[in-house]
DNA sequence: CAAAATATGTCAACATGGCTGACGTATACC
DNA sequence: GGTATACGTCAGCCATGTTGACATATTTTG
């Protein structure tokens, strides 16, 4: 019963190892997206109004198909929310600069508001886990993060790429 | 243009810093839960059997009541989902040993088989992360993903609390 | 022991937000 | 002038969350 063979005990450690990496992740969005999903219900919005309202903010004149790159669903799941968004006044759209084909959203000053809002709540939580945590573990949390994203979008999550709408 | 008031430059720095904390989240999150729902979705299961099948895997012998309080969804919404782990042998339950009301969960072979292939795939992309950020960084990301949990579930995510099903 | 509390399940109805498939329109490009 | 592209829409399906009400078995308590 004693002295378990070194390679048993640490294939242990490492399977405890990883599944704590993945319960953390568990945890960690689970608590992340319940209070912007309050203040969203009030307005019968989801979470999926959200995540476009957030990314639209943050590239202001991003196309469509764009958006539809980030968030990795279809046209069609898109359009319901987007369509809402735009009818209740919370987005607006305008033609692209030089392709009128596009649209190149951004938010109305209601939609400003209520992204700030929203994004406030998540603001804070990610502000105070960063300073209990240290500049140091910041970087590290970075570091793991951008290793879990599909290499193909680890440029756009590092903010090392351009931004979507460059060519306004 | 030239020579931002140093207020102001330190406010859009830590807007970018934390809009980013944010987004790798986001990031992270969607593309770590798309292995195991291809799988899913062969079986006719979905994310919500992912995640039961998990926590019965990690917590042999949990209860009913412990599941959901992890989960954080209502009871019905669970027992659609067990039901069907259930029912089709994936998952097995036995009285609680003093309390005879509780149902001990536990995977079956079938479900034990079912769970290291959904979990592996995360499993290794965790490691591959970890690996490629080193010792230091991994000491971060835990740190930091840990302050972003609610307090209350700390203890459980990182580990320290003692495990569901202690009382068998 | 009877009554209350607890652990769990179930039925029914509804909302959100994914999906597929098919088809339509406007604009750009060769 | 024909093809490709950006985007939208209609219709229907599925998974998974919700609320509310009620049922059953068992334990705890006065």
């Amino acid at each position: 019963m004693a002295d378990l063979k070194p390679g048993v005990h640490q294939l242990y450690l490492r399977d405890e190892e990883l599944r704590q990496g993945i319960e953390l992740l568990f945890y960690a969005y689970r608590d992340f997206t319940a209070g912007p999903d309050a203040i969203l219900a009030k307005l019968g919005f989801g979470r999926a109004h959200h995540r476009v309202i957030y990314f639209v903010g943050r590239y202001p004149g991003i196309r469509v198909g764009e958006l539809l790159a980030i968030l990795r669903i279809t046209k069609q799941s898109l359009s319901r929310v987007l369509g809402q968004l735009l009818r209740e006044g919370y987005v607006a759209h305008k033609p692209g600069p030089t392709d009128r084909r596009e649209r190149r959203l951004e938010l109305t000053p209601t939609g400003i508001e209520l992204e700030r809002q929203l994004t406030e709540n998540q603001r804070a939580r990610v502000a105070a886990a960063y300073r209990a945590a240290g500049a140091a573990a910041v970087e590290g949390y970075k570091k793991v993060l951008l290793g879990l994203i599909d290499e193909t979008d680890r440029a756009r999550a590092s903010g090392t790429a351009p931004p979507p709408a460059r060519g306004r």
